[in-house]
DNA sequence: ATGAATGAAAA
DNA sequence: TTTTCATTCAT
């Protein structure tokens, strides 16, 4: 029964293909039994019993078929099992259960394979992989899809004379960058007559036709990328230059060389590349029908030919060492065998032998391997070009990404990164984005934001249909509205709706062009929508109106840009460090207390929250009684932002007067970016800007619920005269003036006394010397922000940083562990190798200890004794081992192993133990420093 | 970081 | 065919 297996062998897997339902058990059958009748009986039974129960899951030629063999009714109920095939309706992706998840199967058609990445299968993306990176270097074959379509560029340009490009991806040879028919007609006929077309889609001999079909169907098939010659002439000249060079650098080009078989003047490794192919090429006519895979086949072993040298082998493995030997003998047993049945008996026979049989083949691959690395280290177990290929991949992913981030960037300050000298130009735009960003509410963004919340509410087409379009500064914007009151009146929305363009501080709006901005229709809206903002306010409605319109076109734009803007926290931090080099400019002692004036203007249902920003002090008081009716905050930075701003610019010496108030508890919790003067004084703007958040944090703070703020905390931090004069600031803290400022700030918010008033209050207090100085942060959030940003405030870590005397500086950090690693980053540094050891010694001593423990605990057990003591050793020498190099090499943990075979006979294991003893090595030591880390800085 | 699943490549 | 490492995906 077993002698006589082949033609029972191959009927039996033809019946198991015809059957349309290969199990698993069944394939462990045939390793277990290796009797061919009887796995033809069970396959007879399963087919008839158990089709339905036994879908196939590890061959996947047939799952097509499958599906179809699931009868409807478990179809219809959607339990699906392992090896099920489903296309998804839309997409046309076919996916394969899997027993647990479904995987995506290869978007080539009948590939049965799952997909790796791009939906396509390690072969097929391999191939495009192939094709783009041939693409790319382009010079080279691809001998997998498309039969060569070599051209010679130009015949008697001396430079090009070596260069042959193929077009890619393209069955039909299409000359990329040839627009005239002529020459391709020329080259495809030198090409016939050089290579085989046998396998092309194209007739027998239709040579005078193929012009007319290759025309057409380059034009339709590609839509290819038409390269400009003068692109790739660089290029091409330079490979070869290299390849002249060193023959040896990039097998593609030699590929390449191979397969052009029209004589150029080489290397004599050239003739024999091509007598190969030319070799191969008959066989090719011979078989008249090459499979994908053999063709494959053949192009590997010859491009392995060139490439031998430099591509290192894997080491065999067991099972190969194993087959080499016998192999040879197998084909004697029975020939006529083709070698991967062959294979297959080998198998069997693996599993035959005895485990301790095995284990001498595994040991002789061990030895093998080892000397493998031995002698060339550097070895990649995978292949390089996939390497390459993944590489270019992820680098074209990562630039794209970066591009993005870069761009995105650079819309919020477009060409400032080239003025180099002048910091307070970026800084004044920087400003200008922070302290005109008006608050954003969780109203405020649903009624505000087209980008947003399109249009769910009809408020105002007007705000649906102002886009804000960064402009560019070149671009002149015709209309500009100043802030001033006087200034604004019902021109404003004429210059708008004749231009389209508009400007609000430096920013260019221009209005959606979709849009005819009518005046009569604009009064319309107003007029409907608004009924109440005639009462409001002593101005006309229509002005009100257009600034209105106007703020919420700026909102909105600046919403848009803060989405967009991704790398603004950085930018915050570059800012605060250029402001770091001209803090000897500012004068800081005459920056005045600002606050600003929160206007709220209700507005159909709606409160539009208008945060003009206005300086108290440069303001008269007509201005200020004429936003009487409007209700008048002031803001304070919130805790985060109080914390991070004392952390960032407890090294800059600023003068902060920040007042706190109590906000509103409704409507607004916060003010992003508030306290700022429109002065542009470079401290105050950092200030703001600073204090405004960035943009991922405001983003999540905008969708937070509002925090009422409890207390009033006043901030001060010393001047940089005092600094200049000593570093010790004497730290007794008077109650008296944070007494007096928080009365000017009640008197402020109550409008109690006239501003002139307040304003010279306030110099007195500037004036006077700030000897001292108080940090109080006693800002307490009646309730935690029940959203997302309680998360993160969960997640973030306290920790104290002292700030030059004994000042203790709370710091809220976003990750715990960065902020530990950032704080005692030098000792890190500093800590040598010795320490190491030590530790590694005291680790050594409680392993001892701990096992004698273990053994008098229970010394019933011998089983778990002897364990014990394996695992005491085993660890102690992997102490020893790690004390030489913490970070042992692939190499070094291969000979340690090797060196102690019997206690770790797996590779894995060592590892294991590796890991664990340097995990705990490094938890110790952070314990270690935790501890000595309050001493110090005591 | 990790387990599971899969793929590639050794003759 | 088996084995081993690499890679990917989901957690």
């Amino acid at each position: 029964c077993c002698g006589s297996s082949s033609p029972r062998e191959s009927s039996v897997s033809s019946s198991s293909d015809s059957l349309q339902s290969t199990n698993n058990n069944l394939n462990e059958s045939t390793k277990v039994t290796t009797s061919d009748c009887l796995i033809k009986e069970t396959t007879s039974t399963i087919s008839s019993n158990f089709s339905l129960n036994n879908t196939n899951s590890s061959t996947t030629n047939n799952n097509n078929n499958n599906i179809n063999d699931v009868p409807t009714t478990i179809y219809n109920q959607i339990t699906y099992r392992k090896g099920d095939v489903m296309t998804s309706t839309q997409s046309q992706i076919r996916k394969k259960f899997n027993g647990k998840q479904w995987r995506r199967l290869c978007s080539k058609d009948g590939c049965p394979r799952e997909s790796q990445r791009r939906g396509l299968c390690s072969r097929h993306l391999s191939q495009k992989g192939r094709q783009e990176h041939n693409a790319q270097t382009t010079l080279s074959f691809d001998r997998i899809h498309s039969q060569p379509s070599i051209i010679p560029l130009t015949t008697n340009n001396s430079s090009i004379h070596h260069g042959y490009y193929s077009a890619p991806q393209s069955r039909t040879t299409t000359p990329l960058f040839f627009s005239q028919p002529s020459p391709r007609f020329i080259l495809q006929q030198n090409s016939f007559q050089n290579e085989d077309f046998h396998s092309n889609s194209y007739p027998s001999a239709p040579r005078s036709t193929t012009s007319e079909i290759s025309t057409n169907e380059s034009s339709q098939l590609n839509p290819i990328r038409t390269v400009n010659w003068p692109e790739i002439l660089p290029k091409i000249t330079i490979n070869i230059d290299q390849n002249r060079f060193d023959s040896m650098s990039t097998h593609e080009i030699h590929e390449d060389e191979n397969n052009n078989s029209s004589n150029h003047d080489e290397d004599p490794m050239d003739d024999d590349d091509n007598s190969n192919r030319n070799s191969n090429n008959t066989n090719n006519n011979n078989e008249n029908k090459s499979s994908h895979n053999d063709e494959y086949q053949t192009s590997k072993n010859h491009s392995s030919s060139p490439y031998k040298d430099k591509h290192v082998r894997r080491p065999m493995n067991s099972f190969m060492l194993f087959s080499q030997e016998q192999r040879g003998k197998i084909h004697l047993a029975n020939p006529n065998r083709d070698n991967r049945n062959v294979s297959k008996i080998l198998g069997e026979k693996w599993y035959s032998l005895s485990s301790q049989e095995q284990e001498q083949y595994r040991i002789r691959a061990k030895q093998l391997r080892y000397e493998h690395s031995k002698q060339n280290p550097s070895f990649k177990w995978t292949n390089p070009l996939n390497k390459l290929y993944n590489l270019n991949n992820q680098n074209n992913i990562k630039d794209e990404q970066e591009q993005c981030r870069r761009s995105a960037r650079l819309q919020s300050h477009s060409n400032q990164d080239k003025n180099t000298s002048p910091y307070c130009d970026r800084l004044q735009a920087f400003a200008h984005i922070c302290t005109n960003m008006p608050k954003l509410t969780e109203e405020s963004t649903q009624r505000f934001s087209p980008i947003t919340k399109p249009s769910s509410d009809n408020q105002s087409t007007l705000t649906h249909l102002i886009t804000p379009v960064p402009i560019h500064g070149n671009s002149t914007p015709t209309l500009i509205i100043n802030q001033n009151q006087s200034d604004i009146n019902t021109n404003n929305e004429v210059d708008i709706s004749q231009n389209g363009i508009f400007q609000y501080r430096n920013t260019a709006f221009r209005v959606h062009p979709s849009y005819n901005t009518n005046e009569d229709n604009i009064k319309s809206h107003s007029l409907s929508n608004s009924p109440n903002l005639k009462n409001e306010n002593s101005s006309s409605s229509s002005t009100i109106l257009a600034e209105n319109e106007k703020y919420r076109t700026i909102v909105s734009m600046l919403i848009n840009q803060r989405k967009t803007n991704l790398g603004l926290e950085q930018q915050l931090k570059n800012l605060q460090s250029t402001t770091n080099n001209i803090n000897n400019k500012v004068t800081i002692s005459q920056s005045p207390i600002t606050t600003t004036i929160t206007t709220t203007t209700t507005y159909s249902n709606s409160s539009i929250e208008l945060n003009s920003n206005q300086n108290l002090i440069h303001d008269n008081n007509e201005r200020f009684n004429l936003n009487q009716s409007s209700t008048i905050k002031s803001f304070s930075l919130d805790e985060h932002q109080q914390r991070n701003f004392n952390f960032h610019n407890s090294q800059n010496h600023f003068i902060t007067h920040s007042i706190a108030s109590l906000s509103s508890s409704n409507s607004t919790g916060y003010s992003s970016g508030s306290s700022s003067s429109s002065s542009l004084d470079s401290n105050s703007t950092i200030l703001s800007a600073y204090s405004s958040r960035s943009n991922s944090s405001l983003s999540e703070r905008s969708k937070t619920s509002p925090t009422p703020l409890k207390q009033i905390s006043i901030q001060y931090l010393p001047t940089i005269n005092e600094t200049h004069n000593n570093n010790n600031f004497p730290i007794t803290t008077t109650d008296d003036e944070v007494t007096q400022l928080t009365s000017i700030n009640e008197n402020i918010l109550s409008r109690k006394s006239p501003l002139p008033l307040i304003s010279q209050q306030l110099d007195n207090i500037h004036q006077k010397p700030l000897t001292k100085r108080r940090k109080t942060i006693t800002l307490e959030c009646v309730q935690r922000p029940t959203t997302r940003s309680q998360s993160i405030s969960e997640r973030a870590g306290t920790t104290n940083c002292t700030i030059n005397n004994n000042e203790i500086c709370p710091i809220v950090t976003r990750k715990r562990k960065a902020s530990i690693v950032s704080e005692h980053n030098e000792s890190e540094i500093k800590r040598t190798a010795i320490d190491y050891i030590k530790q590694l010694d005291e680790m050594k001593n409680q392993y001892i200890k701990a096992n004698s423990n273990r053994q008098t605990n229970s010394s019933i057990y011998s089983n778990s004794q002897t364990i014990n003591k394996t695992q005491l050793e085993s660890r102690l020498k992997v102490v020893d081992f790690l004390k030489d190099h913490l970070y042992p090499t692939d190499s070094a943990i291969l000979s340690f192993q090797l060196e102690n075979q019997e206690l770790f006979p797996k590779r894995r294991l060592l590892n294991q133990r590796i890991r664990e003893i340097r995990q705990k090595l490094m938890s110790n030591l952070n314990q270690q420093q935790t501890l000595h880390e309050p001493s110090h800085h005591n």
